[in-house]
DNA sequence: CGGGCCATTGAGCTAGCTCAAGCCGCGTGG
DNA sequence: CCACGCGGCTTGAGCTAGCTCAATGGCCCG
């Protein structure tokens, strides 16, 4: 038994995902995985491709994106380290409709898909966390297709929104916290140009909501950050 | 037991989610489930509520959509009988980021929360099961989330060569199938206005790669169909 | 002090939306 | 048999959000 095996499924224990295994079965699904290096901007899987592994990240991060003629790209996923992805697709045996890159330096944990299907009929609890992972994702999902559906300057109160709530200190009379990205970054995961991202940033300050300094940011009225991020138009002060 | 028991057992082993339970399962489940008709039109589940049953479709068809300031919906999924729905925020206990509604006068069944839970608990299978729809449906939003980063032109054309390859019958030079909706119908489908529609019709009926007849398409070049579906303009015959 | 790197700002451009007419086909009543 | 009306498609004419391209303005760091 290499040390590099239980190395793995001592990280594997820290997941969620692979958390209610117990020792033998997570040995054992450590013994069929390979931990690899990779730099940023490799493609992982590419469009088309049936996975064939199922991936963790112990560092760094990837996205997923569809790549559009012309050679843009419209990320639709982020995924950190503890948090399993190209599990659905490996699965179920189904071509990846986008490709998956390392966006960041990472360490990946590939874990073949057979020994986990095996898993999955042996293991009730672990079948019932697959699948409240995978209801998850669809929510998550759907999320975002809701998300996507508002116009750029409701998406970012949404972000700013939801950040405030999770992440701000009280500051004067408002809530701040820090976009811990750059701008740019933050406009690619909004799914919009850093120009639009700047204009809405403006329009946001100019209307007294919010004031932006630098990468932090003030939330002066979270009342109105909440009706601009339903999607309702500034000037609809009427009624 | 009542018949009406019966019937609802009867109905669900015909149902690919619950064919893995065993009769006395179905029967039980059966009995907790209530079956009732609705009116196109009724919402069934509004946003915001966390639902408590879990749905299937005898009859009819549901939507679900995301309600937009102005009254504008933004339809995302289409439910026919046989298919469950609002599965994954039953179970997670999640508010519905959208409201679900009667699309045609419908005999809806359903079943609630609990006994699921346990049966996912108690019948591994049966877990299973529900794991590989809730990645079925992940895997199906995500091809969503794909198609609606496509220009209207070139959704059009996909959704024209999944429905030439499925369902259509050679005739002279092409393939050739019925719309089976009016138009108006599927330019929602899509997400475009019926205008936006039309004008793609008429685009790439210029282009000689479709000829339109009524709800009639005949395919006359599905090379130039995928390229199109592909996100490729038309004009792109460079290289 | 100069050189990058972001971020901002301005100026077009375009896809798809809305609004408003026409048009076609079909059922209904005279 | 025809006139009428109505629903659904098509067509045309603006309008708007967000994109691209290009120029400018900090800001940090050597």
């Amino acid at each position: 038994m290499s040390s590099k095996q239980e190395a793995i499924a001592q990280y594997l224990s820290g997941v969620t995902f692979f958390s209610c295994l117990d020792d033998t079965e997570r040995l054992d699904l450590a013994a069929t995985a390979r931990e690899t290096t990779k730099k940023a901007g490799q493609a992982l899987i590419h469009e088309g491709e049936i996975p064939t592994y199922v991936y963790v990240l112990k560092k760094g991060a990837v996205v997923g994106f569809f790549l559009h003629p012309g050679g843009k790209k419209s990320i639709v996923l982020h995924y950190g380290p503890g948090k399993p992805f190209a599990v659905e697709p490996a699965l179920m045996s189904c071509r990846l409709c986008g490709t998956i890159e390392i966006a960041e330096d990472a360490v990946v944990v590939a874990l073949p898909v057979e020994p986990i299907k095996k898993l999955m009929e042996s293991n009730n609890t672990f079948a019932n966390q697959i699948a409240k992972h995978a209801m998850t994702s669809t929510i998550h999902l759907i999320d975002l297709l809701k998300d996507s559906s508002f116009a750029a300057s409701a998406r970012l109160s949404r972000y700013l929104f939801r950040r405030a709530l999770e992440s701000s200190k009280p500051r004067g009379e408002g809530l701040c916290f820090d976009l811990g990205m750059k701008k740019g970054m933050l406009a690619d995961y909004l799914g919009i140009t850093p120009e639009t991202l700047s204009r809405s940033f403006s329009q946001l300050q100019n209307g007294g909501i919010i004031t932006v300094k630098g990468s932090k940011i003030i939330v002066n009225s979270a009342r109105d950050l909440v009706r601009l991020s339903e999607g309702f138009q500034e000037q609809d002060s009427i009624t």
